[in-house]
DNA sequence: AAAAAAACCGTAAACGATTACGAAAAGCAG
DNA sequence: CTGCTTTTCGTAATCGTTTACGGTTTTTTT
């Protein structure tokens, strides 16, 4: 490996000082711009660049920032990214990624590394355990702001970039209220996972709104909600139930793909026999067939936007950091029940 | 911001010098392990992290890799992202990304900045631009090892991992020519993406070796081949021509949802009255219905793999760093004509 | 008890850059 | 030609570590 070319071998070459090659380098005033030329052609021709280690640690400016997030290769998570990239990119920030798999023990190790390396800011999506106290607790003592995703964790006051996600929830069930659809059942992730209890909360705003009943046998909870096998099995056991649901909601699309497999086993026409709707607006909601009717959850934006806030606390703009994205439902075929259907209903009811 | 605490800070509180404490942080033998306790307990107590800017610097051994992707909101990409993450976070590798967004300037300059820096390695998947020759020349110049991922593009004997496209496409092709297919249309990328023209090249080989005749009517090329909507107009186009295609092999699953789509609209049974064969195995494939199938592309063992070699790489292992990953086609209902449909087809053929 | 060895710790020089400070040289006014 | 400013450049300290080396002190050996 051969040696990198740095200032001294530059100022060797030229007979000048470090000094001198330094001010040349960074446009400083008191340099002879004869002086100047020679030392830039030089640093050109050895194809010299600055280490940033050791520029990062003499002026203490470390321009990084960490992410943490639980899985990298998901739809929703990988556009987040994308949007943090994108402008950690043309604010010149260097981009430290981790994947915690949401396990917390690894979450606080990758916490640990970036801390080793100086991160000027981290935006997290911490993990659905419970000890996310220890794992933000590192950033708190040292003042290292930070900037949650999608899964406040902290304090109420720490700063995050959310979905409203009981809203979407919520307009999800009640779109399909609207639709005719009465029966509605919801397939939903482990209890200790906030997302999955807000988006059970909401779909219990709309049906207590609407005073039907809330039945929990109509409840079906999954580990994993990023599976659409999941989806299927607990499809499965609502709807060979005797009293079964005439619509579901998922609050994952992955879910939602595994529901169209139950009902397609059961030849239950979507969405006449059942209509469905998911979450997130995934690929996969626009491919299947019928397109299937979802809750928006722009990542790049969201990711965009927790660039933002941490560029604003590192600057030190104490304002208020935090932001909910507003709901929004996608409509498409899987919650449309046919108009005959629809009137059918409404002259017998 | 408080400052960090260093060792100095330990060595003050406990006037010892800091060469003392930094032994006894580092487990070196010539330390009384009196001092070396209380110095622990001190740095515990202060929760000291050692600065890895500095440590970078003096022991000149800079553990990161840096990783360009075209683009990182896409399934293939973002799982071969996993696998190099898997790899580097258990070697104690930090992980710099950068997202090129297939434009090539973009992909030099973060380049430039993974070179300030010191990265120990790169992995990069190149643009389809033509310049790579520029991208990879900095690292050459540098010695820095190097492993390309998916799309070779520099110079024969530099390291790659790679699949075998040609005979994925192949093995696609030649599998729907068994099913009794006979006019098989393509749908592929640009010109100057060799991806693609892999591909092709394995579609004429099968249609050559079963002595069909090539119409480059059936041939269709899109520029963005992971939009779902390009597969759409292409298969429109190719089906409402007089003489129609009976299966349709498309070089992205992306575009055979387009062609799902316009089978649908034209009221085409698949796979009896068209067969599809998609590229990547990726998650939407066994959501289709009926599902798609497709030619395997294990996004997050090559990752492994890349990362494996880049390591060997830098341990200075000269040996060959090269690997094409076998292709195998996962065989699902998209192209499975039914058994009657084939009989037929053998009697009166 | 003297000599040799071992144990423990501090001084100072690196790593590659930036920067405060001062010195030499050159220009200019009188 | 003297004294002052300006231009140009080098010396040395610094960022936070590691580490070669040397110096004490203590222990072991003979």
């Amino acid at each position: 490996m051969p040696k990198r070319v740095g200032l001294r071998d530059i100022a060797e070459a030229l007979n000048v000082s470090i000094t001198t090659v330094s001010r040349a380098l960074n446009d400083k005033f008191d340099i002879n711009p004869e002086t100047k030329k020679v030392i830039l052609e030089k640093a050109e021709e050895l194809n010299y660049r600055p280490n940033a280690f050791a520029v990062s640690l003499r002026k203490n400016e470390y321009n990084t920032i960490g992410v943490i997030l639980p899985t990298i290769d998901h739809y929703f998570f990988s556009t987040v990214l994308k949007g943090i990239m994108n402008k950690a990119h043309n604010s010149n920030y260097l981009v430290l990624i981790g994947e915690s798999g949401h396990q917390t023990d690894k979450e606080q190790q990758i916490m640990d590394q970036f801390i080793n390396h100086c991160v000027t800011g981290v935006i997290i999506s911490t993990t659905v355990g419970s000890e996310v106290k220890d794992t933000l607790e590192p950033l708190r003592r040292r003042r290292i702001p930070f900037i949650q995703v999608d899964r406040p964790a902290g304090d109420k006051d720490d700063p995050y970039v959310r979905y409203d996600d009981e809203k979407g929830a919520f307009l999800a069930t009640e779109h399909l209220i609207d639709r005719g659809f009465k029966k509605i059942a919801l397939i939903k992730g482990p209890d200790i996972c906030n997302i999955s209890n807000a988006r059970l909360s909401g779909y219990q705003l709309a049906m207590e709104k609407y005073n039907l009943p809330f039945d929990p046998r109509f409840v079906k909870s999954g580990n994993n909600i990023d599976f659409a096998e999941n989806g299927y099995h607990l499809a499965r056991q609502v709807l060979l139930a005797k009293n079964r649901p005439d619509a579901i909601f998922t609050i994952t699309d992955e879910l939602a793909t595994g529901v169209y497999r139950a009902a397609k086993e059961l030849n239950l026409r979507i969405p006449d026999d059942l209509g469905i709707v998911g979450y997130s607006n995934s690929k996969i909601s626009t491919h299947l067939s019928p397109p299937l009717t979802t809750v928006e959850q722009p990542g790049e934006e969201m990711g965009e936007q927790a660039f933002d806030f941490l560029q604003q606390s590192i600057i030190g703009n104490a304002s208020d950091l935090s932001k909910t994205f507003d709901a929004r439902l996608i409509i498409r075929d899987s919650s449309l029940k046919s108009i005959q259907i629809l009137n059918s209903i409404a002259t017998n009811g």
